[in-house]
DNA sequence: AAAAAAAGGTTGACAAAATCCACTAACCCC
DNA sequence: GGGGTTAGTGGATTTTGTCAACCTTTTTTT
């Protein structure tokens, strides 16, 4: 059992240093005009090809409403494209136009850009270790997952 | 050059996934009354025992308007108590009182019991790799820090 | 020691992000 | 074909977060 709360104690302790180094306590995450949750839904989409609303709403576990209202104004922006599906009726296949290929691929460099600049100086070695470590997380804690 | 651009990826991957596992990602973070900003500062406080404001600022990076409304809102609900600093005069000494620090030590309670359950049917070595995967990400992201 | 610059904090005024709830339409299935 | 469920929308509101201006004190510059 005294395992279990070490974990815990370790996972808090690395949820607040892993929070503020990627500055995803507010303040900047990005100086695009994407939050952090649009930035998400364009890569999803993006990673998709196709999918339907409900589809990122289950994996990124955000309200549907909300959902909604940042599709339609990707819609106006041009970046989306909603066409209502066959299948389902009440449910329209979303996917990225032209625009929003584009600029979810700006957006990932900038990213890309913004996290380089915070390997600076790590080894060759200790950038291997960094993904090794990583991937470990993702693989036990993913297990979890249903 | 290839070796960073590889990890920078990995690390893009590992925030899609720890975002959402750790529903950094808006939606219900914990079921308490305090955001994640909140707790992070009363968590802040409480370590720190007593400090100012703008130590706050600079290790969590978020605005001094910000928190400054949000020590307020503490004081009012008793949780934070503030005293001029003797020698800083344009500063104060913030701490937490005890229904803070009891608060407090709710909050991380809660926190704890939701990773916890997240944890459910991980093994004995699984949680001790995990635990040295996290705090190796934490040593060498870390060196980066000024 | 006076002037200038910087740091700690507060406030106003907003903008953006997020949540809650009610509601329509379609689907599923027994 | 009626009862529960799912997909999505819209209203209304709250919460979060940002920006800039401001006052006061401290620090630095000259």
């Amino acid at each position: 059992m005294e395992i279990y709360s070490k974990t815990v104690n370790e996972i808090r302790k690395f949820n607040r240093f892993y929070t503020v180094t990627m500055c995803f306590l507010s303040s900047g995450y990005l100086d695009s005009d994407y939050s952090i949750a649009e930035t998400r839904i364009l890569f999803e989409i993006n990673t998709h090809g196709t999918c339907i609303q409900s589809d990122i709403v289950k994996t990124l576990h955000i309200d549907k409403s909300y959902l909604s209202r940042i599709i339609q104004r990707f819609c106006k922006k041009g970046l989306v494209e909603k066409v209502k599906s066959d299948d389902d009726k009440r449910a329209s296949k979303i996917t990225l136009t032209e625009a929003g290929k584009l600029e979810t691929t700006r957006l990932i460099a900038l990213t890309n850009e913004k996290i380089l600049s915070q390997l600076a100086d790590l080894s060759h070695d200790e950038c291997d270790e960094l993904c090794k470590s990583l991937n470990t997380v993702i693989s036990i804690l993913g297990k979890e997952e249903i």
